[in-house]
RNA sequence: GCCGGAAUCGUGUAGUGGCAAUCACAGGAGACUGUAAAUCUCCCGCCUUUCGGCUUCGUAGGUUCGAGUCCUACUUCCGGCA
């Protein structure tokens, strides 16, 4: 019988906890560490799929809550599963909706505050769509105002319409900002015990689901950035026959290397872990360094549409009045597609002028660039020079 | 030439006797980390780092305690009629 997932690691780093590897799913091989573009609502918004490979993306991952509202998690299934509906030929991962149980709740519009203080994380202006108990979340539809429940087994019967690949298990994603004792509260009495139901309904899933590939299912470790916690939650997670690991949660960001590392000693080595919804460069390097395989996040897609591109010298809005007659390619250095054929002020242009184009072209560059960085950082761990790339490549980006 | 209407921020507008400058666009900049995001925030007459100060409703007068607002003339524009 088919495998849902292996992984296989390839090298290893030497003073660290990085590794190279190979990721196999029905639909084919990730070699990690990888990137893993997000296309929530069954697109990586602005690109066809074909546009998307054509950056490098080796997978991407949708998600259930979007797509249980629509079109439904069956109508998924009756086109065949996502691969099918989407056009995506390569390995796919499902979010649980676990992220939404935050973002419609406490964390509107302040969904990951990684600074570590501030203000308190609080919905104000809006009312919140979603309240959680200990069996699960009540949601109201943020597009009809329609009452919902998604618990453990219903996530995971969603993920299962929708047939990616590799899905996780429906998790309690705390802010910086909850207390010490909810976030314990939150791992014994919701995280915990959701991942051991999302384990069981998912194991039940693939057994009556066998006329379709087998899916994978990544257990969720959580403990906002208390050493005990994120220790805790991975022990016992690590204990479960998972496939894999999301590293989940708010990390308070200038610990986030750190916070990973306390993760991943705990976990068993020889499963994939990935990093949920990280890509700001210097977050990749240390969360690569300590130990995590794959990385997903919107951010290259949204400050892209939103006018801001990736260099090696830092982020650069290019709606900024100085591009407008700047003639250059936008980034000589880049292998992308805008950037072989586009300049910089074309996508100003594009831009100042609101044509869709724009979010196209520097949804390709921005995607291609995080991708590339991934992919860079991989052959830097084969060939044992990651700490001098990591070194060179941040010291440029983040220069002043 | 006659009749009527209009003139407020770069543009279009709000303001119809009581602290001018509302809203939008344009413009300047910033933010965005498991997507309620082709979104959001700030600035946008002049001076001032801030606090704040100053100016200004086509022009010139007039009425009034007080005028962007009412009156007169002029200028310009837009209609209509010749």
């Amino acid at each position: 019988m088919q495998k849902a997932l292996t992984f296989e690691i390839i090298d290893r780093l030497d003073g660290a906890l990085a590794r190279t590897g190979s990721i196999t799913t029905p639909h084919g091989k990730i070699h990690t560490p990888a990137f893993i573009p997000v296309g929530t609502q069954a697109t990586l918004k602005a690109l066809t799929p074909e546009q998307l490979a054509a950056t490098g993306a080796q997978a991407c991952l949708v998600n259930a809550y979007h797509l249980f509202l629509r079109p439904g998690h069956d109508t998924i299934d009756k086109a065949d599963g996502i691969h099918s509906f989407m056009n995506w030929s390569g390995p796919t991962f499902s979010d649980s909706g676990g992220f939404q149980v935050m973002s419609l709740g406490v964390g509107f519009k302040k969904v990951i505050d990684m600074t570590g203080n501030g203000a308190p994380n609080i919905t104000q202006k809006k009312k919140k769509l979603a309240t959680i108990d200990d069996d699960g979340v009540t949601f109201k539809s943020h597009l009809d105002g329609s009452m919902h429940r998604l618990d453990p087994e219903t996530s995971m019967q969603i993920q299962h319409g929708i047939g990616a690949d590799i899905t996780f298990a429906f998790d309690e994603l705390t802010t910086l900002h909850h207390s010490y004792d909810y976030q314990v509260e939150s791992l014994d009495r919701r995280t915990h015990p959701w991942a051991i139901r999302s384990l069981a309904e998912h194991t039940r899933l693939n057994a009556a689901r066998s006329h379709r590939p087998p899916q994978a299912l990544f257990g969720v470790v959580q403990g906002a950035n208390h050493e005990d916690l994120r220790r805790k939650s991975a022990k016992f997670l690590g204990e479960m026959d998972f496939d894999g690991y999301g590293l989940g949660g708010a990390l308070e960001k200038s610990r986030i290397g750190e916070i990973t590392r306390w993760m991943n000693e705990e976990l068993p080595e020889n499963k994939p872990r990935h990093m949920l919804g990280i890509s700001e460069p210097d977050d990749i390097f240390d969360c690569i360094e300590n130990g995590a395989d794959t990385f997903d996040c919107v951010s290259p897609a949204r400050v892209g549409r939103n006018g801001a591109l990736y260099t090696n010298a830092g982020r650069v809005n290019i709606t900024r009045a100085e591009f407008k007659e700047d003639f250059r390619p936008f980034d000589e250095n880049c292998d992308c597609y805008t950037c072989k054929h586009y300049t910089r002020a074309y996508l100003h242009h594009l831009f100042r002028t609101s044509e869709l184009l724009g979010n196209t072209l520097a949804t390709i560059h921005n995607e291609r660039f995080i991708v590339r960085l991934v992919d860079t950082i991989r052959a830097s761990i084969t060939d044992g020079t990651f700490f001098a790339y990591k070194e060179q490549f941040l010291a440029e980006y983040y220069q002043q």
